[in-house]
RNA sequence: GCGUCCGUAGCUCAAUUGGAUAGAGCCUCGGUCUUCGGAACCGAUGGUUGGGGGUUCGAGUCCCUCCGGACGCACCA
């Protein structure tokens, strides 16, 4: 089913060819920007008039006579300045819904991308041996909700969760396990995980001890350095070691990503490690074509227009004086994985935005290299950066002991507000389907306060808002899901059937204003998603579904449904139905926020 | 110092290649009730989009400048 905004398009478009003869026009249709303009706007024909240098209204006008939108729009108007302006005829609005309701394959007739791409959507990345933090919140879900909607726009999708599974400090964290832990590391020769005898948080501050005896034991650092060494040359009991150290880790992420319901698997991770061999590769490479050259000691590659704070030309070096090598190096060879082996077409970063930087030069100097390229073919390279999260002072978000926030503990005080909620909401449900709620209630908030938000500017952290049964919150989304829902359980004891007025739906009737309303909303769904996709914005997502729960209510309030009569219920009971799907497949599709029955 | 991003209602935020009279929510005030779930709905108040200049039919959006803020700027990631 193609959306109404791409047809209008096309034909707009046609028809200004038609007009101009300029080839490369575009009829720009829009959303309207107040709905006593109409539904959409088409604002292209003032860009060409003013290259053409003609009046702008003759020309919209001559385009509006070439025009035939009769079966979507009433007849279109000019106005201002020369908008066009167009209406959605209710009978149209009904046919897209019909269609909708006719999709049996749950994509509520949205199709799917006509030329499918190869992406690769790198996210996440936490570091073995620590807790997951807030830092890693945004990253993870909005990397997640990129990988939802571009999967379900067709594309093939591969996470990658690039673990920070490597480098010196595990030399350190080695010698202090081995040393302490002997049982530990006994078992360990067995493979077992190592997190029966030791957690994350354990590491961490294994991790802090290890480092005090580093900095004052010159013996100790010289040990841990060896370790180093060993783990680098591939001794069986360092690497072991190593690994158990990382599996831990990756079995507490695991149980974080499934809280949050996002969709990172074990088969996603591809740390840091896993590029060791190919890094000398990356610099013999770059240092044949002779872009890498060393400076001070280190190699570096000098993309054009970086300077540093000296004004002079800013390395992007990828190996450090002592021969190690950083994350720039590790990154270049991700790249070439993922251009050379996972076939990509399209690779999408999503970090924090203080690494802006750090991407502007990897991409720069891959194209310099020409590894951003396969059979003469451009891979786009996108950084999606997102701002910081904040505390209520406005700074980043710390303990009150400056350190960071466990994420673990973030989710679990937002369940435990959100269970306090609905003990004093709704006492007598079962205790089972309370905690049921909690979670999703809580963990939704979480998820929907970071995604309504731009994902470029920073947001201040606040349970108390984010769990507002008011306003634009996951909250307030599964309420309008629940209330919906309530209608469907009425249905059986009023002895309607939904299944049987949806399948026998006659001609729908949309004469009340709440009923076109939402059932002009609904049929936009695709536009939500498209434009989400395109920018790599879940706010357009949040903000549609929002609109949504809104004109729902409005309609809800306006309309009796199960009482309607008989020939208007059907109309009502398709729009209730669809309202349900698509907030459904929003939030818990695309977003991966629960919904529940009841709240 | 240089660079990037930002500054929008009292507060938190929207505004989709530059589009029409800058929109929501919170707060405040007023209204709706014989609950298909009131965790709701309807309405009102509230703005020189940090200041100034420019580009044009049209600027929150682009350019210049000043003020204020965040972040980054050679061997951490």
């Amino acid at each position: 089913m193609k959306s109404a905004i791409d047809i209008l398009n096309e034909r707009i478009g046609a028809a200004m060819v038609r007009v101009t003869g300029c080839q490369s026009c575009a009829a720009i249709v829009r959303p309207a920007t107040d709905p006593k303009f109409g539904d959409y706007q088409a604002n292209g024909v003032m860009a060409v008039a003013k290259q053409l240098k003609t009046n702008p209204r003759k020309l919209a006008e001559q385009v509006v006579a070439q025009l035939d939108l009769g079966d979507i729009c009433e007849p279109p108007e000019i106005a201002g300045p020369g908008f066009i302006n167009l209406r959605l005829k209710p009978q149209y609005v009904a046919a897209q819904l019909r269609q909708i309701n006719a999709d049996s394959t749950g994509r509520l007739g949205i199709a799917g991308e006509p030329e499918p791409q190869t992406l690769v959507v790198d996210f996440s990345s936490p570091n073995v041996a620590k807790q997951m933090h807030v830092g890693h919140l945004r990253s993870t879900i909005i990397g997640d909700c990129i990988s939802r909607v571009l999967e379900f726009l067709g594309h093939r999708v591969i996470r990658q969760n690039h673990l920070g599974d490597w480098g010196t400090q595990f030399g350190m964290l080695i010698r202090y396990v081995q040393e302490h832990f002997s049982d530990v590391v006994a078992s360990g020769m067995r493979e077992e995980p190592l997190s029966k005898g030791l957690s994350v948080a354990d590491m961490e501050d294994l991790y802090r001890k290890a480092k005090h005896r580093y900095d004052d034991d010159p013996q100790y650092a010289k040990e841990a350095r060896d370790w180093v060494v060993r783990l680098q040359s591939g001794d069986p009991e360092a690497v072991s070691l190593w690994r158990r150290i990382v599996r831990a880790s990756l079995e507490e992420c695991q149980a974080i990503y499934d809280q949050l319901n996002v969709q990172l698997t074990q088969n996603d991770v591809r740390g840091e490690s896993a590029y060791n061999n190919d890094l000398p590769g990356v610099v013999g490479d770059l240092k044949r074509a002779s872009l890498a050259t060393e400076s001070d000691g280190a190699v570096c590659v000098f993309p054009p227009g970086f300077k540093t704070k000296e004004g002079e030309p800013l390395p992007f070096i990828i190996q450090k004086s002592d021969g190690a090598y950083l994350y720039a190096t590790t990154d270049l060879a991700a790249l070439r994985y993922r251009v050379d082996v996972l076939k990509a077409d399209r690779i999408v970063y999503v970090t924090d935005s203080r690494q802006i930087l750090h991407f502007q030069m990897l991409f720069k100097v891959a194209e310099m290299a020409g590894w951003d390229r396969r059979d003469g073919r451009k891979v786009e390279l996108v950084h999606v950066p997102f701002g910081s999260v904040l505390g209520e002072d406005g700074k980043p978000l710390k303990t009150r002991s400056g350190e960071n926030v466990k994420l673990q503990e973030l989710l679990d005080e937002a369940v435990e507000r959100a269970r306090a909620v609905v003990e004093e909401k709704n006492p007598d449900l079962p205790p089972q389907q309370k905690a049921k709620i909690a979670a999703a209630v809580g963990v939704g908030a979480v998820k929907y306060a970071d995604y309504s938000n731009n994902r470029t500017s920073d947001y201040v952290f606040s349970f108390s808002k984010m769990l507002a049964m008011d306003g634009n919150t996951a909250p307030y989304m599964q309420y309008a899901y629940a209330r919906v829902k309530s209608i469907e359980r009425k249905a059986e004891s009023k002895g309607v059937s939904i299944p049987d007025e949806l399948r026998d739906l006659g001609n729908l009737d949309l004469t009340e204003p709440t009923e076109l309303d939402l059932g002009k909303h609904l049929v936009r769904y695709a536009e939500a998603i498209e434009s989400a996709a395109a920018d790599y914005r879940p706010n357009y997502l949040t903000a549609y579904l929002y609109e949504l729960a809104q004109r729902f209510s409005a309609f809800y309030t306006e309309c009796p449904v199960l009482d309607a009569p008989p020939a208007k219920r059907p109309t009502r009971l398709l729009l209730c139905d669809l309202t349900a799907k698509t907030i459904q497949h929003g939030l818990s599709q695309l977003l991966g926020i629960q919904v529940v029955e009841q709240m």
